[in-house]
RNA sequence: UGGGACGUAGGCAAGUGGUAAGCCACCUGGUUUUGGUCCAGGCACUCGCAGGUUCGAAUCCUGCCGUCCCAGCCA
């Protein structure tokens, strides 16, 4: 059997296998009817103009996924024919993003720029087939004969010239003998199309711009349209997938492979653009987030960019996971970022060893414990995943709780530490409150306890059950570290929610940073390392920083945080009330 | 009153003429040394609306309504 006929046999079993949503069912019975000789081509197209965000994220998973299911390949290429907008460094971060991501292009890094010799032979052969044409019309006027959506345009004075002086002029636009804006290239199609994209659409202009891989070479830079269908004949792309906005250019597509000698013609298919509650994804929106210094940068925690995400603690699994979740159709779909939140925890539940940080401290003082005691308890490193092990916390008479663990006034369904009330120190002993100690503005700044020393390791013998569980950091070993929370960028769902006069940064929520300096944490977490993950107990998910933490000074970014059924019990009686 | 698409639960989304999958969210209960995890259960008498065809319609037909995209020498 030779390596063609190996490759058609997998794919039969992908095509049977994968069949879960349009796209998959319209490749497999391509696959299933030999087209294309049964390969499956994908490619992801970004433009290097910024950094990759979580709806890129869908298309790389959907292009690279595909072509996983079906043995085949997919291509990352650069659409870089506007090297106006365009940067190096861009590429390289779009790179490790989708490395990142986990998907590997293999050979097959391209660059639209690659092919401008081979794009520029073809704009040629338009000439030559009658089929485009060089106008002298100005920008404005090309935008008058164009006509409306309602009006047919109307034919420009130069678009019968002979294909003997449209290709000198052709010539000379690239030899650089006009000026920007003085003419461009047109295709000859039908200037009363309902489909504006039909009606002659520019495919050539003039920028004397440097390019930055082409340098000087060039002065005219081909469109689009022109650009992307071509491309994707040229490297053999069996199915060109993009979003919905390009349906309308559909036409065009096919048109220019229909009239050229092309290897092959690729199908372009549209799918719904990911849209996410509580965030912003279009590059204009998030760029003035930068700027305007709402964030502090790209890779800020709270943006939405791959960058942003990854610096967040976010895992390339958990991303994985929430764009096949979410599926793959043409309705305009505003995904609820819960369900991202949801991945995360999953992914991370399973992954992150648990640590105890006390994030508000409030002091404990345990009044039976002998003054210079000091003994270690043993604790899991991880409930979900005994083969993480167990680790050893130092416990002595003072310690730390969490300030919310705490009511002087407990409310109905509270059964955390109050006077008289006793819980349980994970891992360590039964506590009892006994006293408790104010300031003089009568703000609780100490407790003062007992606690019941059969109930090592949080058990008590006698059957008596507790409640309530407190994790907690003995004073003397504990480390302090720099913490800091997030939550959603917007407090709306839709950030474009507005009233009157108002733009989406008026739905920015002035919460979605909060940094907590001081924080107890038990002393490993010291020296942990730039990106690792950590559970602290009953809070959320943490990564150490990779830009701001020192060595010896970690500072913890909260991915997400956990469920917290009692938040929302308190939130649901407050809304009662 | 141009063209292209899309309307199934609060959010995604299956469904392709045989009597509404699944996931998130939400709500109940159980387990629990994380109010986490896990487990069990609930959550669309109905598919934008109105007619029609059919023994039978979310699926087919007709009409209507609503939403989105398109007038860059951006991608």
């Amino acid at each position: 059997m030779d390596i063609r006929e190996q490759e058609a046999r997998n794919n039969q079993n992908f095509s049977q296998e994968y069949t879960s949503d349009f796209i998959r069912e319209i490749i497999s019975r391509d696959v299933q009817e030999g087209k294309n000789d049964g390969r499956v081509v994908t490619r992801f197209p970004p433009e290097p103009n910024g950094y990759l965000h979580i709806g890129h994220a869908k298309s790389i998973v959907l292009n690279f996924g595909v072509a996983e299911d079906f043995g085949g390949r997919c291509h990352l290429r650069f659409d870089d024919t506007n090297p106006e907008k365009e940067e190096v460094e861009y590429i390289e971060s779009i790179k490790e993003d989708v490395r990142w991501l986990g998907y590997d292009w293999g050979e097959h890094l391209y660059y639209a720029s690659d092919y401008f010799d081979r794009l520029y032979e073809f704009a040629e052969e338009l000439i030559i087939k009658g089929k485009a044409y060089v106008d002298n019309l100005s920008q404005e006027q090309i935008r008058e004969y164009r006509g409306t959506l309602t009006e047919p345009g109307r034919e420009s004075p130069f678009r019968n010239r002979t294909v003997e002086e449209n290709l000198e002029l052709f010539r000379k636009m690239r030899a650089g003998e006009f000026d920007e804006g003085e003419c461009v290239l047109r295709a000859k199609i039908d200037m009363s199309s309902p489909n504006l994209n039909m009606r002659d659409p520019t495919i050539y202009r003039i920028k004397k711009v440097p390019h930055h891989r082409t340098g000087d070479k060039w002065c005219i830079y081909p469109m689009y349209d022109f650009t992307h269908c071509l491309s994707d004949s040229l490297e053999g792309i069996t199915h060109s997938l993009c979003t919905l906005e390009f349906e309308d250019h559909r036409p065009l597509y096919d048109w220019f492979l229909d009239q050229l000698d092309v290897p092959c013609h690729p199908q372009q298919i549209e799918f719904a653009r990911l849209e996410l509650t509580h965030t912003v994804l279009s590059k204009r929106k998030l760029m003035e987030l930068v700027r305007g210094g709402y964030v502090t940068g790209w890779n800020d925690p709270r943006m939405p960019t791959l960058s942003g995400m990854r610096r967040r603690g976010f895992t390339p699994e958990a991303i994985r996971d929430f764009c096949k979740r979410i599926g793959v159709a043409k309705s305009k779909s505003i995904v609820d970022i819960a369900l991202l939140e949801y991945c995360l925890r999953e992914d991370l539940n399973r992954r992150a060893p648990r640590s105890m940080v006390v994030l508000e401290p409030l002091k404990v003082v345990i009044e039976n414990y002998p003054e210079d005691k000091e003994e270690e308890v043993e604790s899991e490193n991880n409930p979900e995943d005994p083969s993480m092990g167990t680790r050893k916390l130092p416990f002595s008479k003072v310690i730390y709780i969490e300030k919310d663990d705490f009511r002087e006034n407990p409310p109905p369904k509270y059964y955390r530490l109050a006077p008289g009330r006793e819980v349980r120190l994970k891992h360590a002993y039964y506590i009892k409150c006994t006293d408790v100690i104010k300031d003089e503005k009568g703000e609780v700044i100490e407790l003062r306890c007992t606690y019941d020393p059969e109930t090592r390791g949080g058990w008590s013998a006698d059957g008596r059950k507790v409640k309530g569980t407190s994790h907690w950091v003995s004073a003397r070993h504990a480390v302090d570290v720099e913490v800091r929370l997030y939550d959603h960028l917007f407090t709306r769902a839709d950030p474009d929610d507005i009233e009157d006069g108002e733009d989406f940064k008026a739905n920015i929520n002035p919460k979605s940073l909060k940094i907590l300096k001081g924080c107890k944490a038990e002393p490993a977490l010291e020296n942990a390392r730039s990106g690792e993950i950590f559970q602290f107990l009953r809070q959320g998910y943490f990564c150490v920083d990779s830009e701001d933490s020192k060595e010896g000074a970690p500072v913890f970014n909260r991915t997400v945080s956990l469920k917290d059924t009692w938040a929302k019990i308190e939130r649901s009686k407050k809304k009662a009330r």
